[in-house]
Order: structure tokens, then C-alpha cells, then sequence
DNA sequence: GAGTTTGAAACT
DNA sequence: CAGTTTCAAACTC
């Protein structure tokens, strides 16, 4: 029964006709990209089957419009019927982008809940399981959406909300599987469930950081979710009551607002939802790699199932964590061991039943998920897996976002990841980048593991003295998100508490600079045009925006922004003796020559170990068609889209005072986008949202994301010779993950106001903050 | 883990 | 705009 409605259920989504795939295209102006739609019946089908429970109820907050488990839940919280009404799905399918994004908090925090609920609060397994399945079955009968059944569900207490929270994890997990997997039946099921909870067993010790859990639940939204787990019974029942009242006209009429809160006082949540709003944003060339990233935060936020017994942890990460990873893993064993590591703490973490729960703590650090948790990531890029409470997204996520973006991308590439982003930061892009370095170098040691995204979208920590985590030598600051846990700062005002503060400062520094917070990368919209071929490899598409000033580093290191995003060196480089390996700037040829043979000598060397390393990541990815699309690697930088960043200054931008082209494109990262976010304010977010996302939008989309280009760039990404944006930056993590649901996510997500000049972005006069 | 190097950011 | 200082990451030992 249950794989009937799994196909079923899949077989409508997939389904270009159906009114969902129809609500969701018009919504977003880029063209679906076929991942998505895989993407979509992914998500419809995981939520189903993964979560049967979890179809009894998300969180009420998050109601995915396109998903019919969320209309359940909603149904069951006791939603208006109107939200049932087919009107009000479409209202919801409206606000899905926005659903999504809270929904990506919520999993983040509702997993924090979830996994102290399981582990802290008595639950019987019975009962649960009874859930599970009976849910299950009913679900699939009632399809999208059977109120009655997600009540009854509810009504079971903790048991559900795990469930249900599980399910919404799921479901955000689902954004990030790509899916061919998941649709496929014979993954679908139980089969797949058991399967993957054995890997998971294996894979992920599962201890999740209390940390982690911490997070959300002081908001509004996660409040249900975050009960405390002694009162987590009642709490649940009583909270979905509340909720229904609250999260049925908030969710559905109040997204926006809704939405904005929750980020603003939780950077978490904020997070979540930017990092899904990033990888729209992000430019097509990012876009996919955005998307992933953004999936792949909801990956990590899916680590808390691993938590769970459920199988469905099993499946969305075992799925990616195997596959995606393998691909960036592959290139680079360091960067894989990295992330292996950061998924593994994840696992454990989670699979820990202790939360440290601060059920209130904003401040403190939000969750972060290890930023090299994402799934097949570590985090992130920080970002998602690890996902910093605050940062929440790793650049791990996002780094293999990055990555899967840029290998894509590249000809057009794009970007980012940090993180991951995401969940993360390090992961990918960066872990590739220092892969390569060390290969290349030859010193293995020491990279630090940051969980870079690669662009440090990721989980950034920073160990800030003086700066007080408020300038820009922060890179939680820089990356717009909000100092967490793992951050070894002192005297920080990064958090929530000085959320003032940290506004008032970006504003400073973005008068002084618009793109202070713009991705380091700029993917020129032509690849070669302003930037130029460089004679290297790099696809004149990723840049550095500003340019590099190296000196001593020959651009070989990661002092080098340019190298350390993944990026060929460019025209505006000032940089001496430029040996970048993925692109010298013109005129490096005459500098190398003037300079000592030696160094020539040894950079050369040196490019053509990179190289080589380069190429067969390459070839990993070609060899991988979905690869690219998930691996697409994107400069850290790319990946970090920082919505604070974008974030016009309040009184005006400068134009383009200093770095802005007008003829590139910056490519955010999507997670980043969404850290930044979080610490944003709402107000202030909206706008940026918008314009962001425009900016983003603007040219990739059509590159990347549309999916248009994806096949395409990734294939000439992968061009053998030449190396193209390395997938380095993108960190580790591949998350292939929501390729399909960022686009929804995208048109959803108000634009982000364009960066200074850089941006041709109308938005910045178009902001409008949400309603 | 401590210390050095490096280059960006900040400041003047 | 240029030069200097400050800063924290990257790197080395």
C-alpha cells in the first residue's frame, strides 16, 4: 500500500500537469530545472514515506504549499479550512518559497527538539512506530492532504511531534535530495529504510551536539516544536493548538512576516530560510549549487533524524552523503576525510539524545550544524549539516553546493559554502581548494579544519580578539551570520543580543564598500568578457570580484581570496608573481617571467599537480551527470551569498565604489544568503531578500538553475583541460540537495537588493520588504 | 599549541 | 587615493 502511494503520490509530482508543478513554475521565473521536478516528487515522496509520522504533522509552522504532508499537518494543527480549500493551497503554493524557508528553520530546530524530545524524553517505540506506520498508510491514502488523518496524528502527542517534525525534517530533506534515487520505487519504502538505517547506524555514530539542538526554539515558530521536553507531552498537544491559531494565518497569510521574525530574533531559523531564499538567489550558475547548498542544509537539518531511528534519516542522508560525496570526496581524500569527519560528529551527535537545549538561548549559539555535516558534506561548508545555531548554515552544504554549482557553472559558473556553506562551511569548495594546495604544496597538515564552505558560508568559526566578531576579518560577521557556538571569540557582538549593533556595523561597512559583504566571486554572466580568459583555465565567469594583492603567496595559498575561492586570478588582481592554479590574471606570464626562474619553476610545478587534481575532479564530475548540477563547484566565495551583504545601505549604495562590475555577476552562495540573513533584521532582510535574489537571479538563473544551462556548464565546467572554477571552493560538501526546491524557493524569495554597482539589480528601489 | 607569516580590512 | 596599522586567518614549527 504504502509504495502505491509513494508512487502515487511521486507519479503526481512529478507530474508536469499536476496543479503543483503548474502553481510552482509560474511562481518562479526561472525555469524549473528538471532536478527540481525530481526534487519535488522527492520531497512529496519522502515525506511520505519517510515520515509517515512525519506526514502526521510538520511543524505547523511550515506548510509547503506544494507538499500535501504539510497541508496535513497544517490540517491537523487545525488550520483554517480554508488552507485545505484548493485555494488555499495555492495561496500556500504562493508562499511556498516562504513555507520552505521556515520550514528549513523549523526542521533545523525542530530536529534540535525532535532529538532531545527522543533522546531526553521518555517516548515508547511502540508508540511511535505505531505512528509511523499507521500514518504512513493513511497518509498515502488520504494523499496530499488528509486533515483528519494529520490529526489524528497530532493528536498522539510527542510521538507525533517527533514524527511530524521528523517529517518536516524530511521534507526539507527531500528539497535537498536530488532524487532520481528517491524516486525510484524500489528506493522508496521500507526497503530503503531499513537499508539506510543500517548505513546510517554505521555511518553516523550519531551523536549530534547538543549545540546543535539548541537553537530555535525561543522563537515563536519553534516554540511548539521547542517545548521543553518535560512538558513535551502536553506541550505538544497544547502547542498545536496554539499553533493552529498562530501558525495557520501566520504560516499562510503572515509568511513574510512571519518568516522575518524568526530569523531575526533566531539566526538559526533565519538561516534555514535564507539559506533556501540564497540558493535562489543565487545566480544561475549558483543557483544550483545554491540549491543544493540549500538543500543541503535541509540535509543537515535532517541529521537530526539520523538522530531518529526513523529510517528516513537513512535515506536522504545515505543517499547523499554516499553518492554526492563520493563525487567531491573522491577529488580530494583530504577534504572527504573532512567532511566524512563532520558528518560523523553529526551522526553522533544527533544520534546523542542529549540536547543541550537551550530552549531559550537565543544567544547562545545557535545550532550550528557542524558545518561539515551536510550529509554527504560535512558541513559546511559550514553551514547546514553544522549548521551553526545561528549560522545554521554550513558551509559544508554549501560548499558542495558550491561545488556541484561550479563544476556546472563554470563555463558560466558560478559559485559557492562556505559552510554550507553551508551547513556549512568548509567543506567543499574550500576543503578542495586545500586539497589541492596540499597536494600541490605538499603539506598535507594543517589546514584548518574550518568547516568552510569554501567561501566560509559554512560554518565559519572565528576566534576574533579584538574586532569583537564586528568587522569584517570576522568571517562570521563577513559571512553574515551570527557568532555561534563554535566560534572561539572573544568579547563578540555578533549575536542576536547586538543585533543592533552588528546592523548598525554592516551598514557602516557596506557605506563604506557595498560589496564588503558581496561574494568574493563574481561570475561574469559571459564567462570571458569583462574578466577576459585568462589564459588559464578558470572560466573568466568566476572571479574574484575585487581582486587579490598577493605578494609573497604567488596566489598559491589560501592567503589568496582568489585561490581560495576557487577562482583564477583576474584583471583587477594586483597580485605579484600570480601562480593561481586556476587561472593567472593576464600579464602574470610577463610578472612570472621577471620573477625568479625558481618560483616560475616551482609554480609551475605546482599549477600542474593542481591542475591535474583539478581535472580529475572534473572528470569525477562529468563522469556523474547529476554531479555537476550538485557538485557544480563554486568559489567559497560564490557560495557564500550573503544576504547581509547585500544588503543595500540603508541610506544609499555606493554605486560601485570600489569593486562592483558591471558587467559581472556576483554570485551568492545561497547559504549564505541565508546567514547572513539570519542576523539580520527582518526589515532589513526583506529588502535584501529581494534585491539579492534579483541580482542573483538576474543572469545565472538562467545559467544554472534553469537548468538549462545546467547540463551544459557542467559539461563545460568540466572541460578536462582547463581548470575551471575548481570545485575546490565549494567545498566538500556536494550537496546536490534541493536542486529542484530552490527554485521554488527562489521566486518565492523576495529579491535581495543588488549589491553596489555590481548588481543591475532594480531592486535595490524595487525592495519591498515583504509584507 | 605556540609562534610566524600573510594579506585583507581598517584607519589615517 | 595612498600609506600605515590592525587584524585574524593561514601557515610553520
Amino acid at each position: 500500500m504504502m509504495i502505491c502511494g509513494l508512487l502515487f503520490l511521486t507519479g503526481f509530482c512529478c507530474m508536469q500537469d499536476s496543479p503543483v508543478f503548474n502553481f510552482i513554475n509560474n511562481l518562479s521565473p526561472i525555469p524549473p530545472p528538471k532536478p527540481s521536478e525530481t526534487a519535488h516528487n522527492v520531497q512529496l515522496f519522502k515525506s511520505l514515506d519517510l515520515a509517515p509520522v512525519s506526514s502526521i504533522f510538520a511543524s505547523p509552522h511550515v506548510n509547503p504549499a506544494k507538499e500535501p504532508k504539510i497541508l496535513i499537518r497544517d490540517d491537523s494543527i487545525q488550520l483554517p479550512q480554508d488552507l485545505h480549500s484548493p485555494n488555499s493551497v495555492r495561496t500556500r503554493v504562493g508562499s511556498t518559497i516562504t513555507f520552505r524557508m521556515i520550514r528549513c528553520r523549523d526542521i533545523v530546530s525542530e530536529n534540535c527538539n525532535i532529538n532531545c524530545r527522543l533522546n531526553e524524553a521518555p517516548i515508547d517505540p511502540s508508540d511511535h512506530t505505531s505512528n509511523s506506520e499507521s500514518q504512513l498508510p493513511q497518509s498515502m491514502q488520504n494523499g496530499v492532504g488528509s486533515v483528519e488523518s494529520d490529526k489524528d496524528q497530532c493528536a498522539d502527542g510527542k510521538t507525533d511531534l517527533t514524527i511530524s517534525q521528523e517529517c518536516t525534517d524530511l521534507e526539507g530533506m527531500n528539497l535537498d535530495e536530488s532524487g532520481p534515487d528517491k524516486m525510484d520505487p524500489s528506493h522508496s519504502g521500507m526497503d530503503l529504510h531499513e537499508s539506510q538505517l543500517s548505513e546510517q547506524n554505521k555511518d553516523e555514530p550519531a551523536a549530534y551536539n547538543g549545540d546543535y539542538m539548541i537553537a530555535n526554539q525561543p522563537n515563536s515558530d519553534m516554540l511548539t516544536l521547542g517545548l521543553p521536553f518535560g512538558t513535551e507531552t502536553q506541550s505538544v498537544n497544547d502547542t498545536q493548538e496554539a499553533d493552529n491559531s498562530n501558525s495557520g494565518k501566520s504560516l499562510l497569510n503572515e509568511e513574510p512576516n512571519y518568516y522575518i521574525q524568526n530569523s531575526a530574533h533566531e539566526p538559526h531559523l533565519y538561516w534555514t530560510g535564507a539559506v533556501e531564499g540564497a540558493a535562489v538567489d543565487y545566480t544561475p550558475q549558483a543557483l544550483p549549487g545554491a540549491l543544493q547548498s540549500q538543500l543541503m542544509p535541509c540535509n543537515k537539518l535532517n541529521d537530526p533524524r539520523d538522530y531518529m531511528p526513523t529510517e528516513q534519516n537513512g535515506l536522504s542522508q545515505h543517499l547523499r552523503g554516499t553518492r554526492r560525496r563520493s563525487l567531491f570526496n573522491e577529488k580530494a581524500g583530504a577534504s572527504n576525510k573532512s567532511v566524512d569527519k563532520a558528518s560523523d560528529r553529526r551522526s553522533v551527535n544527533s544520534t546523542t539524545p542529549k540536547c543541550k537545549t537551550i530552549p531559550g538561548d537565543i544567544n547562545s549559539k545557535p545550532l550550528r550544524t557542524p558545518p561539515c555535516a551536510l550529509p554527504g558534506i560535512g558541513l559546511h561548508l559550514n553551514a547546514l549539516a553544522a549548521i551553526p545555531k545561528e549560522k545554521i548554515v554550513s558551509r559544508d552544504i554549501l560548499s558542495n553546493i558550491n561545488e556541484s554549482s561550479n563544476l556546472p557553472c563554470p563555463a558560466g559558473s558560478s559559485p559557492p559554502p562556505s559552510e554550507q556553506n553551508i551547513i556549512n562551511d568548509d567543506f567543499a569548495q574550500r576543503t578542495d581548494v586545500a586539497s589541492a594546495e596540499p597536494s600541490s604544496q605538499g603539506s598535507p597538515k594543517k589546514k584548518r579544519h574550518k568547516f568552510d564552505n569554501g567561501d566560509g558560508t559554512s560554518c565559519k568559526r572565528c576566534s576574533c580578539k579584538k574586532s569583537k566578531c564586528l568587522k569584517l576579518y570576522c568571517e562570521c560577521f563577513a559571512a553574515g551570520v551570527y557568532c555561534s557556538e563554535p566560534c572561539t571569540c572573544q568579547g563578540c557582538l555578533n549575536n542576536e543580543s547586538h543585533m543592533e549593533t552588528v546592523l548598525s556595523t554592516r551598514q557602516q561597512i557596506e557605506s563604506r564598500n557595498p560589496l564588503a559583504f558581496a561574494p568574493k566571486v563574481i561570475h561574469t554572466s559571459e564567462p570571458g568578457l569583462e574578466l577576459g580568459d585568462f589564459n588559464n583555465k578558470t572560466p573568466a565567469s568566476a572571479r574574484h570580484k575585487r581582486g587579490c594583492n598577493c605578494k609573497k603567496s604567488s596566489c598559491l595559498k589560501k592567503y589568496c581570496e582568489c585561490f581560495q575561492g576557487g577562482v583564477g586570478c583576474s584583471i583587477s588582481c594586483r597580485c605579484e608573481g600570480c601562480k593561481n592554479a586556476f587561472g593567472r590574471r593576464e600579464g602574470v606570464a610577463v610578472l612570472s617571467i621577471e620573477e625568479p626562474k625558481q618560483a616560475s619553476e616551482e609554480n609551475n610545478a605546482c599549477v600542474k599537480e593542481e591542475k591535474c587534481e583539478i581535472d580529475k575532479q572534473l572528470v569525477i564530475y562529468q563522469a556523474t551527470d547529476l554531479a555537476p548540477a550538485e557538485n557544480l563547484l563554486t568559489t567559497p566565495s560564490m557560495v557564500e551569498c550573503r544576504p547581509l551583504a547585500c544588503l543595500p545601505p540603508p541610506s544609499s549604495k555606493k554605486p560601485s565604489s570600489k569593486k562592483p562590475r558591471s558587467s559581472t555577476k556576483l554570485v551568492g552562495h545561497p547559504s549564505r544568503l541565508c546567514n547572513s540573513q539570519a542576523p539580520l533584521k527582518t526589515d532589513i532582510l526583506l529588502s535584501q531578500f529581494g534585491n539579492y535574489a534579483e541580482m542573483v537571479l538576474g543572469d545565472s538563473t538562467s545559467d544554472t538553475l534553469k537548468g538549462n544551462s545546467s547540463p551544459q556548464t557542467s559539461v563545460k565546467v568540466v572541460s578536462p583541460n582547463k581548470k575551471r572554477v575548481s570545485p575546490p571552493r565549494m567545498g566538500t560538501g556536494l550537496s546536490p540537495i534541493c536542486k529542484s526546491g530552490r527554485k521554488l524557493i527562489l521566486k518565492s524569495i523576495p529579491s535581495f537588493p543588488s549589491l553596489g554597482g555590481d548588481l543591475n539589480n532594480e531592486d535595490p528601489k524595487s525592495k519591498t520588504p515583504a509584507p
